[in-house]
DNA sequence: TGTTAGCACTCCTCCTTATTGAGTGCTAAA
DNA sequence: TTTAGCACTCAATAAGGAGGAGTGCTAACA
């Protein structure tokens, strides 16, 4: 996409971007040659500033202040110059340890796992349940629970757990629903997410209806239900450490706080803004977020895998000024960890 | 704690809480005159005005302002001057029904609630999980999902599914499995959550080693697990609306919108504010609430009860300008709303 | 004696006008 | 090609009024 730039005109880009990363400031050509000790002077730092400004990797705020780096310049430091990556803490071994034993469900994993990240990185954090698309369900049962409630228990290959209570217009006997039991457990064990389709449920529901005789009410509700369950079209999302934004000093005044802080709170679209990601790893940097109200920010977000099907999204939303090295491995982390705490627990 | 006003005291310390919880601004005695078309002058008003500020109801933020009601002030007005409470809105019937159809989980309903309260008043809405303190265990079940992993599942009288999965260190037989359910059921179902006690759990564990061969420690992990998910003291807490305080004018400066901010973030100070009351119904103004950074806030709290035991706290956080009657009365409505909702998805 | 009009006074808010200083771009010399 | 020097730009900050809402006090009035 861009040409190369020679050694110095990079020398120069990373030292700004670094130093602007820092300090939240206009970088000038001054203070630059003032701590990195280059071995060129003021002067011509301005000058292949003014060349890497033409190019677009870096802006002026206004003609006497100086340089910031452009989304571009952030694109260009995080493709080619930008190198660090966190080693893993060996602390977190003993972390996963206590975790997995203590919080089992898949409400507390994401929570403690965005907590985690965002704690990590200092930036807000956000996870998002994993879809079942590609799990099977391993094992399903009907729990009666009063004469007219039952719990169903959905367990997908990948090691959830899942239920729901279903509260029924008319009455069951044991019997009966030992029957019920048993059947779509025989039928639906082992299938995929995907393969349970309207043409299969109408079959199951003929067969149900068939082999027992009860009203299609009944057989109709529990369906949905079921399928309510795992083809659950919203992914609940958690963020944690929102209020590191306060920190920010690019969020120092009130109406770009504001604005980011009621993109958070529209937690529909951060899901979709996480979802709709195509690659294992995205850096969406200030403008090449969809979002308007996200523009100066950056988003880093990683896909997580689970052993048995189902992926699901670990992210970081900060300034378009991040420290990109750590927020991206530290995402990177996250993910794995997430796979390994789940699939874990799921064994 | 207050001796009796002047009806024309009254009528003025009213009209100057209702005009600034209108305007967020300091009340001047020429617009008041305006505005209510009392048979008194302004100069009269400036008189009442000195005298209400004097019994310490009103403030002046500096000389030549107008004034603004002062905590007590807004005591006073709570407790003795203000009227008019909401009445059902009629649609709420239709949306429960419907509410409950779709979701059944405890998470569903509290976060819904908070969304719901927190649209109703505008302000930020706080919901925290009922504890089980008084609740039985009316259900106790151990599904295998694996060789090594229980689900445990307990239903308890309010009707609230909790479950868990267990991972055990050793293999369990079916027979085994079968016999632990039967006697854990027999001997836990029916008794209260205070009821079981560690004196309890210990004959529990002497029972189960005499007639089940186990090694003790799969014994004393399923009890801990059975007590953590009952007597978990971390009740969680919901919010929702939080973006609301963004829009009140008393927010509109960095200092004092960051401080209410990062309180709304500590979840964990949140819930203890909102469990340490002790009324069914309370308005804690300002300086009355414990939390030093949410001195310029109001918090408005009501308790809902289960059928079948647990008690939980429903609330709403705002500025101490707060729109009274309409909150207090929402909170009330959305209290009782909890307990319907979930004492019908419980039956 | 309580109420009201008049008026001087206070003090916040907003606007305008310097002042300062960091940083640039350009030119000319090395 | 690099660098020193210098005029220039422009945000940020401070300082000085002007305006205006609102008060408290005094004196007149019913």
């Amino acid at each position: 996409m861009l040409a190369e730039i020679s050694g110095r005109k990079e020398k120069v880009l990373k030292a700004i971007i670094q130093e602007h990363i820092l300090t939240a400031e206009p970088v000038g050509s001054r203070t630059l040659a003032r701590k990195y000790d280059f071995d060129f002077s003021p002067a011509t730092i301005r000058n292949e500033m003014a060349d890497l400004e033409e190019m677009g990797l870096l802006e002026q705020p206004h003609t006497s202040a100086g340089r910031i780096p452009s989304d571009k310049g952030y694109r260009f430091y995080v493709d080619r110059l930008m190198e660090g990556k966190l080693e893993k803490p060996v602390s977190l071994k003993k972390y996963l340890k206590e975790l997995s034993r203590q919080k089992s469900g898949l409400e507390d994993i994401m929570s403690e796992m965005a907590r985690l990240l965002s704690g990590m990185v200092k930036y807000t954090a956000i996870v998002s349940e994993p879809g079942f698309a590609e799990s099977k369900i391993s094992r399903l049962e009907l729990l009666p629970i009063s004469k007219r409630k039952l719990l169903l228990i959905v367990i997908t290959s990948n090691g959830l757990v899942n239920n729901k209570v279903i509260n029924l217009e008319s009455k069951l006997t044991e019997e009966e629903l030992d029957d019920l039991n048993r059947i779509l457990s025989k039928r639906l064990t082992g299938k995929k997410i995907q393969e349970i389709t309207e043409s299969f449920l109408q079959k199951l529901e003929e067969e149900l209806k068939r082999r027992l005789n009860y009203t299609a009410r009944i057989i109709k509700r529990l369906e949905e239900e079921i399928t309510g369950i795992l083809a659950k079209e919203e992914m609940k999302i958690y963020l944690d450490g929102t209020s590191y934004i306060l920190e920010q000093p690019e969020f120092n005044d009130l109406k770009s706080l504001k604005k980011i802080l009621k993109v958070l709170d529209r937690k529909e679209e951060l899901r979709r803004l996480v979802a709709d990601l195509e690659d294992e790893l995205e850096v969406k940097i200030g403008t090449e977020n969809k979002l308007q109200e996200m523009q100066n920010c950056s988003l880093v977000v990683a896909t997580y895998k689970l052993q048995g099907g189902g992926t699901g999204r670990v992210g970081v939303i900060g300034p378009t000024r991040m420290e990109y090295p750590r927020v991206i491995s530290s995402v990177d982390l996250t993910a794995e960890l997430i796979s390994k705490i789940i699939s874990r627990s799921g064994r």
